[in-house]
DNA sequence: GTCTATAGGATGATAGAC
DNA sequence: GTCTATCATCCTATAGAC
């Protein structure tokens, strides 16, 4: 039995709002109206609309540093990695949904030390992604083309999951990740 | 020598703009302070904001709707359709990059008929695609994986190439494609 | 904790002078 | 074709009653 504080709700609804038409086309009436009460209301629960922003966007980002601080301790393979962080993604997607849609589409509109965290935490990210792969090509478990074009293809796909995941929907989370990891592993041409 | 009319000018200006802060965190205001001009002297060249967004947005899908007629149109294989659909998207990518990015964030602020036309023209695309993958099941050609996360990780990667194309930059677009064409054929892992 | 009322400023768009 | 001036509306946020 779930007991969501009045703030907790704020939450969920602006980020269900914010997912559908973008931060900037959310208006605190939009989001008051949705909940049955005036705007005036919301700001006994929170302090401004920007805290709505910052407080969905760094929670996911601090989820998605802590799991990648996870696979970087993990002892193996390059592969095997990259198969640990398609998990994380997909895990991520279906707790983080909502706010996983503002940190994609939104985080420019972060301010001031909210921006520079975000920042940093997605330019960390990026960086031991690229040296998984980059040691894959080093010891021969990943084919040698252009690091970037790699990371670029399965990160564009992660990082997307999240608008089609609920579209097509109802797709077992095991069902994706086996099929994802061997579409980016083996490729979709018949062997 | 390009000689390039004052409307489309204040294209270009907006495409810039939207692609940076998004649709609604643009102003008209900001469009003309960019261009060296009063808001209201932007009226005299457009009937309003919504026409700038439509006219990027619809421009952009129609070179794609055409794009896909073609592949279909051919008559090869499905896999070779499969390579020239990541041709068509990195040249448009390379061609149309700031329409792209209203494409992708802002098609929902769009009103009325051109809103319906976008929606029909991205349902179509998107059913060819997904008809060729089957196609490819179907011959033996294409791995028989679920055709939707095959449809996904290719296109979600398609999609969002236009992000990463300018800040990486300055990639060869045939070293870019011959990449992108053996990632998603034959996997990343070393054979 | 919610309301009404409102401040203070930004927004898209128009009218009319030059 | 560009300007100034302005309208009507929307926005985030606050003050204070209940």
């Amino acid at each position: 039995m779930k007991m969501a504080t009045r703030k907790e709700e704020i939450m969920e609804v602006s980020a269900r709002l914010f997912k559908e038409k973008g931060y900037n086309a959310v208006s605190m009436r939009d989001i008051a109206k949705a909940m049955g009460m005036k705007a005036a209301s919301l700001y006994n629960h929170i302090s401004g609309k920007q805290e709505l922003l910052s407080t969905l966007i760094l929670q996911v980002a601090r989820a998605f540093t802590q799991g990648m601080d996870a696979v970087m301790a993990d002892a193996i393979s390059p592969v095997s990695k990259i198969e640990k962080i398609i998990e994380l993604h997909i895990e991520i997607t279906i707790n983080h949904s909502e706010g996983l849609a503002a940190l994609n589409n939104d985080w420019m509109h972060l301010e001031n030390d909210d921006l520079a965290d975000f920042l940093g935490m997605r330019e960390r990210y990026e960086s031991n992604f690229r040296s998984i792969i980059k040691d894959g090509i080093d010891c021969g478990e990943i084919s040698p083309r252009h690091p970037e074009v790699i990371l670029f293809s399965i990160l564009s796909t992660l990082r997307t999951l999240y608008v089609w995941y609920q579209k097509r929907g109802k797709l077992d989370a095991n069902v994706l990740k086996k099929d994802m990891v061997a579409i980016f592993l083996q490729g979709i041409v018949a062997k």
